[in-house]
Parts: C-alpha cells; sequence; structure tokens
DNA sequence: GTGGTCTAGACCACC
DNA sequence: GTGGTCTAGACCACG
C-alpha cells in the first residue's frame, strides 16, 4: 500500500519503515485511530523479513506514535500527528543537510550543488508525473 | 587537514574517508604523483583507528586511485582524476537523489522540497563565509 | 569441506580462500545459489581469526563472485562461473610463471626444469590416489 | 649484470637477491672468492633502497655463503658451492611443488597442468631464443 | 543465527 | 618511518 523499501537507499530497512509511517501521519494519510498493517502483512507486502518489521513497530510504539491494542493490532495514537508533523521536516532537513555538506566539502559551488539538486527534483518530478498518469506505481 | 569525519552521517567511516580523498582528487586538492596522508598520521589526525584507515586506503588501491609505493607511502594514480571526477557528481548525484526521492514520499510538494533545500544552501553558505571570515576552523 | 590453508606457501591466508572459492566456483564445486561456509564457521574450521574471512568474503564480494543477503550469508552470484573460470587458468599460469621464469635464470636447462615439474607432478598424483584410495585425509 | 628484480612475483625483494646470488654459485656465475656487487652498486642497478639488498647480503653472509673482507667487501666463500648446488634444486622444487599442489587442488587434472606448464615452458624458450639472439636482456 | 564495522595491538617487509 | 597482514574481540543491524 503506502510503503517502499528501497534497500540501497544508506537507511537501514527498519529506520525507512519507521520514518515512512511518521511521514504518512504526518501527510494525514495515517489518521490518529487508524491500524497500520499487521507485521504479517506488511513485512510480506515489502518482502523482508517480519523481525524487521517488528523492530520498526517497537520503536514507533515506543515514540508514542503507536499503540497496540490487545487483541487487535497497533493503531496511530492521538498525539502521533502533532508529533509527526514537527518531526517530518526535521528527518528530512537532517539528511538534507547532510549530503548539502558532503557536496558542498567536495569543493563544489553552491550554484552547482544547486543545479544538482533541481536537476533530480526535475526528474523527480517528471517520474511522479508519469506515475500519476497510469495508476499506482512503487518504488 | 583536508579531512573531517562526522560519525552521525550514515556512512561508514571508512567510506567517508574513500569519498574524501575521492573528491580531493576530483577539485584538484590531490594531484597525481602526490602522496596520501600515512596511515597513522590520518589515524590519529581523524581519531579513528588505523585499520580503519588501512580500509579505505586498500579500497582506493584496488579501485585504482591510489598506488603503494614500498616503504615510502602511498601516492594519487595518473588515471584518478579521470576517474574521480567523472565519480564525483555520481556519488553525489546518488545521495541528493535518495533524500529527494524520500522527501517526495513524504508527500512534500516539489516546491516545498526546493525550500527546505535552498534552506539549507543558505545556511550552508552563510557558514562558510563565516569560517572563510576568520581563519580555518574545522567541523 | 573444501577449503585448506597452507601457511608457508607465500601467498596471504586471505588470499588463498579468495583463490580457493574462485578455483570451487571454476570447477563447479561452488554452484550459483550456493551459500558460502559463514565467516565463523570457516574461520573455526581453517583456525585462522574471522577478520581473514571476513577480508576474503568482501573481496571476493566486491569482485562480484559474491553476493550478500541480509541476515542469512554470502551466496555466488550468477556472474561468478564465468568470471572464475576464465580467472582460474589466468591466477594458475600466472604463478606456474613466475616459478619457471625463476627456475630459467637460474640457468637450469628447460629439460631439468621440466623434469623437476615431473617429478613433483608424478608424488601429487599418487598423493591424490592414495587419498583417493583410503578415505578423506586432508593436508 | 646478473641479477634482475620482480617486484609482483610474490616473493619479496630481498628474498628474489638472496635466491638470485644462491643460483648463480650454483651454476659457477659467481664462484669461491668473487666479489659480489657493492651495496650500493647493486641497489642502484636494481632500482631497490640499499636497505634491501643490505638485508640480502645479511642473510647470506649469515649462511656462510658470503664473508666479509674487511675494507673491500663481501665475497663467496669456498663452502658455498655444495651448498647452493644443494640448495637450489630445493628452493625451486619447494615453489614448484606449492604450485602445482594449488593447480590440483584448483581440480584441475594432471594433464591439464601439464599442458599449463608446457605452454609457459615453451613461451620461456621463445622469449629466451629472442633474447640471446640480440644482446643482453632484462626482466 | 548472519555479515558489517570498528577498535586495539601485534608482527613483517621494505625504505 | 611506511603499508600489509593477522589476531582478538566488541557492537550493530538484520533474519
Amino acid at each position: 500500500m503506502f510503503f517502499s523499501i528501497n534497500p540501497t537507499n544508506g537507511l537501514a530497512i527498519f529506520d525507512q519503515i519507521v520514518r515512512q509511517v511518521k511521514f504518512a501521519v504526518a501527510s494525514g494519510t495515517l489518521a490518529p485511530g487508524d491500524m497500520v498493517p499487521s507485521v504479517r502483512e506488511l513485512a510480506k507486502e515489502l518482502a523482508v523479513n517480519p523481525n524487521t518489521v517488528v523492530r520498526a513497530y517497537r520503536d514507533l510504539t515506543s515514540e508514542g506514535i503507536l499503540e497496540a491494542v490487545r487483541g487487535t493490532g497497533l493503531n496511530v495514537t492521538e498525539d502521533a500527528v502533532a508529533h509527526c508533523e514537527k518531526e517530518r521536516l526535521a528527518l528530512l532537513r537532517e539528511r538534507i543537510r547532510h549530503v548539502l555538506v558532503e557536496a558542498h566539502s567536495s569543493r563544489l559551488e553552491t550554484s552547482e550543488i544547486r543545479e544538482l539538486v533541481e536537476e533530480e527534483l526535475t526528474r523527480l518530478e517528471r517520474t511522479a508525473k508519469g506515475k500519476r498518469g497510469k495508476k499506482g506505481a512503487d518504488s
């Protein structure tokens, strides 16, 4: 459904899941009270080991974003929205800063970096449009 | 000297060293025939274990970017420049794309992403100017 | 199992492992999709440090002969066979040439060298037969 | 003059020198009473570090093959011939056996190994003839 | 359980 | 002094 994993991302798989849940909450795709997919279901969908999903859900639970409902599953908490909205930009900003710092320390001019970013951003938009035009899209 | 390690940027230390050597070659900071800092020296400077530097240098050697001169050290090969110039953009582009893809999949609008990048880029420029204005400061 | 280390043959241990994996692939003893022994297992079997095996496996991985399957182990790639078949003869030929060159430069006649080789080859055959005749014996 | 170094031989440089001196003695190229080249001279000729030659000569001296003549240099001892003649075959045989063992353990048939050796031996003869035809020859 | 990374420190060959 | 190799043992992420 809304998650997609890229194993060569630099991010650990469980971390990608954690972040994507947070992003989904921040963007309203996942609302308080909604259930997240079961561990098995998500593990199958993403073709990862169930324990990896367990790990991600455990982290989210201990951060108060998910809560266990006995015998039912995990659902998004009330507090989650505020928490995730704040965190979304921070998480992204952090990664963006890291890569920009590296680009800068490689002695690329700011303008060259900006150009690189624009190129990739444009390519991304084009891809996104293409997918939207069709139907579902995955990574 | 010209290398700096950031333990929280998601990249393995040896990989950061590898990339920084490549960037230094690409930008001309390190020219063919130049010697890279000795294993022990760099290890001390970066406060990492010598074996971590050995690992990075070995990888660079097997990529043909460095070559060992028995008993004297490692120097940058003639081929290195072409190799690194090509690779610099590819390496950076790769990381940039990954973070942009994540930002996009978090349902941020392209304009919002662009804004985030601009903010960080501006902050980066300001920091850089600041440093230049003073004297040497390091990360 | 199929690997054996000889600490006095002039080759580094990790290199002997690398070569033996390649040879096993070239000879079909190890087929694409097969898992190589785990780092810890092989280290124990050869009585070497696990890191030495790690080093060998890493080299093989970066040559595209092995690939890591997260959390399960390393397996032989599809490409490995072609790669290793070509390399087997090259690796052996290289070593053979070196020793023949030395023998020749020691002013031995070609016929004398040939004789030496034949003697050792015969002894090798006899030993091999002996082993086959019994049961398993190792070096 | 009669020595040549191959840095990619698998053998350490000092060891190549040691062996070549022994071979020269065994073949009569160097006779008891003959002086070996001075450390400086040989180091320059082979383009290696003088300390490497010192190391080789030290080993040879402690084996009783060379002896120091105060203020003159090093010369070949009386005992050297017998010693070296015996050792020549042993040294070569040892290396030959190592490579044959490896070839055999790579599951090459004896006939295939023999073929490989013959090919390289033939190539060696051809090269040697070529050189002899001309004048001096180097590695 | 698996491999990946890192630290710590040893010995060797070579300059 | 240099790099190369090996040992020993730790921690992490993933299955």
